[in-house]
DNA sequence: CTGTTAGCGCGTTCAG
DNA sequence: CTGAACGCGCTAACAG
């Protein structure tokens, strides 16, 4: 009991008693064990479970990194998942999070149903919910603005005179692919350039994918002057295609405006407009709403925080 | 009792009571206290604790996705914590593992000093060392070809008729820095060439550091006709500066060979050898090394594991 | 200021 | 096949 009051912070402890407990510690090597500490219920484990989609991309190691960042901050340490996209793959993580017994989760959800994540399945853990939202369910959610984002990209790309502008996303299932699109649209829509469906691609999740919706629009009859391209992997596949192209003597030069960035883009064989963003601000950000959750300082009803995005010109 | 043994698989207990539990689990929301089940001593928690230096860095990403995905074929979660090359996060991050009773840990060492990483320290829990070494400390690892791979790729600079080879690389301290320098001086002396210290730069934990250190090097008086980077960070500063000085009309047109690889390295305004790698796998590698501890299928000695790395041309 | 009692949720062990 | 007793390490609550 001494030993458990020392290490607790000392109250109601004798100095000397303290010190000699401190030295048996150290001789001994003794660690307090954290699982039992929480065994007691309404003790906190310290434990925040965190399942992304995949750690691979580097959007969402900052992402990852953001909230360990404000976790260690409170003295809270994060379990890890990544779920590949994999519906079964979350369900799985987030019950095993709770078996832990995590003060809270942080979520980017794969696209699909939300009943393994419902208040009452969760008992009160507080869920918060970032990239992306879930149908159906009202939770503490932490954006970007992709809509304003892509909508202003596309704007430059009218204001500067194009009217014929490609498409390259996500399939429209992911959610950002589909806001994303959405301001592509506003924007043509806003302007009355119409949208020509054989420039629209929105089924590419990885470069190799990217590079063929690419090549398959460049190869169209009548192609387009420049490209909107919903994300990093779009990107990536677009500039390969259009590199190939330019080394080959295709007398092409399309302006390209990107939704998320990329390293050494100012060295591209064209110009590209990169929106950009903070991974990892959005990660403080999410991990910032969940404490305050967990701390009670938090407003009653479920709050979305929306971040900027700001536009660099080549 | 009933209902811990079905959740165990369900031995000895009659198949509808096993139903009628089922039933009752989802009904209420059941979870089975994870920590709880672990408190016995001698039960592993089914928990990996993992420290890595900078999670912003995509090969880190990498490392981390891939010891995730072994975990999780073994049924275990990890626990991730960021050092950010700084030993007394390292120190906190390990007792703080311990205290959670971890199975395991694997570590990215920051070159600091070993005596938290002692076994005596450790009790009985297993340590893996990945990408770098710790003096004076003989545990499992799992390394890159750093010497090997530094090595080949300044041949393939020498071989194409270079003389003036410069250096970019993290400060000697990091292990991996070292090594790598190693294979540049092996190769360069191999063939008699000799080795200038006024375009050997290793200093540079950046990009921003290695656009400065680029700039010295191709503003001095005999400007080298070949770079030897040896990390990501480096050859994206090196490549950065390259490409100013192009733009700006300079007749440069130097050779790079880049340790680590990244995208559209096929795109960029020189040539660049790519020294390839897979974090991932490291990653994978010494999550099997531990588990294969854990099981008491390892042998009896530390072991090191050295990843081979490969080549590409432009 | 220090020690005792009790109970958190689980699984091992032993009785029925 | 099912249940009761016990103890894992810790701390809130209550003596002393």
């Amino acid at each position: 009991m001494t030993v458990s009051r020392t290490l607790a912070g000392g109250r109601n402890v004798r100095p000397d008693v303290q010190e000699r407990v401190m030295e048996a510690v150290k001789e001994l090597g003794y660690y307090r064990n954290e699982n039992a500490r929480s065994l007691r219920p309404g003790q906190p484990s310290g434990l925040v479970g965190v399942a992304i989609t995949n750690l691979a991309n580097p959007y969402y190691g900052n992402f990852a990194l953001g909230v360990e960042e404000v976790a260690a901050e409170h003295g809270r340490r994060i379990l890890l998942g990544n779920t590949g996209e994999d519906d079964a793959r979350e369900r799985q993580l987030v019950s095993d999070f709770i078996g832990r017994q995590v003060d809270g989760l942080i979520l980017v959800p794969t696209s699909g149903d939300a009943e393994h994540l419902r208040p009452e399945r969760l008992g009160d853990v507080p869920l918060v919910l970032a990239s992306r939202r879930v149908p159906g369910l009202d939770v503490d959610t932490v954006l970007l603005d992709d809509v304003g984002g892509a909508y202003r990209g596309t704007l430059s790309l009218l204001d500067a005179g194009h009217t014929r502008i490609g498409f390259l996303g996500n399939r429209s299932s992911v959610f950002t692919g589909e806001r994303r699109c959405r301001g592509y649209e506003r924007a043509m829509l806003e302007r009355g350039v119409p949208i020509d469906p054989r420039i629209v691609f929105r089924d590419q999740q990885d470069v190799a994918a990217a590079t063929r919706a690419a090549k398959a629009m460049f190869d169209a009859a009548d192609p387009p002057t420049a490209v909107f391209s919903a994300n990093n992997r779009n990107t990536i596949g677009a500039i390969r295609e259009i590199g190939r192209r330019i080394r080959d003597g295709e007398p092409l030069h399309p302006a390209v405006v990107s939704f998320d960035d990329f390293e050494l883009s100012e060295l591209m064989p064209v110009p590209v407009t990169v929106i950009d963003h903070d991974a990892r601000l959005l990660g403080r950000e999410a991990a910032t709403l969940l404490f305050s959750r967990l701390d009670g300082t938090a407003e009653d009803g479920p709050r979305t925080v929306e971040l900027p995005v700001s536009i660099e010109f080549p």
